[in-house]
DNA sequence: AAGACTCTCAACCGCTAAACG
DNA sequence: ACGTTTAGCGGTTGAGAGTCT
């Protein structure tokens, strides 16, 4: 019989409304269980594996379709993305109305908006011919509370004997005194070549609240400022990536590292390019450039 | 206006764990 | 205890819409 032909075949790819109806039905009788029921029972063409991820994503109720994440939301993944890892059901579960997916797709482009980044910063100072040609839009969402730092040192007694991971910024207190470096300042330092006009012009506050709330304090760094030569990583050097690692999204913490000494190394630090909020600058004074010191 | 580029999102795939007989 | 099925998860891909040049 061709029935069976028929029932072997697999129907992929978008849902019809009326598959979705009939899937609908089928929660509403049983319960979001017994999947493969629905092809067995000749219901749909869809895999039962096809049906729940359709479920879980787009039907179940109270789901925030089509809404972009807040604020709130973003920081929310940021954390426990630090604190998890890619775990993303886990942190779909802190997100109500958020699936795995929507985190996940969340991710993704915020480390290729990253990545884009930095690629540009390298192009750019190869060829200063591009001129608007690869300009990017960076509209980075990240919540000016991560502030992104490079841990010099903590205050008294507490070193950052593992600096491989800062975890997230957090300036929780006044007693502790977290010693930063603001990005720009240290890219504009330590790659000469990196087109920080770019970072600079496209960095807009996303959320003027912040700004007016939450000001950023900015300890200088003497050891930093004092020895701003030590051999760095340029961006325009073609080795770049065989130290940094391959540019790949989920290596993307690799970047280079300040030791508490001063000194220059590799590490891996996951909040560094990864939470890079975009009116980091507006908040930040600028450092005592090495001219005017003393 | 058109092509190139980028972003977002839905859906698929492969793998693993849990449940079941 | 073991094999099979089902559910769940994370990675990846591709379509379509939007933006830029």
């Amino acid at each position: 019989m061709h029935g069976k032909k028929e029932q072997e075949h697999v129907r992929k790819g978008p849902w019809k409304t009326e598959e979705d109806d009939v899937l609908l039905n089928h929660v509403k009788k049983y319960g979001p269980r017994d999947w493969s029921s629905i092809r067995s029972k000749g219901l749909l063409q869809r895999t039962g594996k096809s049906c729940r991820l359709r479920w879980v994503n787009k039907l179940r109720p109270n789901l925030k379709n089509g809404c972009k994440f807040t604020t709130d939301e973003e920081r929310t993944v940021i954390e426990l993305q630090e604190q998890f890892g890619n775990k993303w059901a886990k942190i779909a579960s802190h997100l109500p109305g958020r699936t795995d997916n929507d985190v996940k797709n969340f991710w993704s482009s915020r480390q290729k908006r990253l990545a884009r980044l930095l690629k540009i910063s390298s192009s750019s100072s190869t060829s200063k011919s591009h001129k608007n040609k690869n300009k990017a839009k960076v509209s980075l969402s990240v919540p000016t509370s991560e502030i992104p730092y490079k841990f010099s040192s903590s205050s008294e007694g507490e070193t950052s004997s593992k600096p491989q991971s800062c975890s997230l910024p957090c300036i929780q207190n006044s007693d502790q005194v977290i010693k930063m470096v603001p990005l720009l300042d240290l890219i504009k330092s330590e790659l000469p070549n990196f087109d920080t006009n770019y970072v600079e012009q496209e960095f807009t506050p996303f959320d003027q609240s912040y700004k007016s709330t939450e000001q950023i304090a900015f300890p200088q760094i003497p050891e930093l400022q004092n020895d701003l030569t030590f051999p760095m990583p340029r961006v325009d050097d073609q080795n770049l990536f065989d130290v940094f690692g391959p540019l790949d999204s989920s290596e993307f913490g690799m970047v280079p590292f300040f030791e508490p000494s001063g000194s220059c190394r590799i590490g891996k630090m996951d909040c560094f390019f990864d939470d890079f909020p975009e009116d980091m600058f507006d908040n930040i004074d600028p450092p005592i450039s090495p001219s005017n010191k003393l």
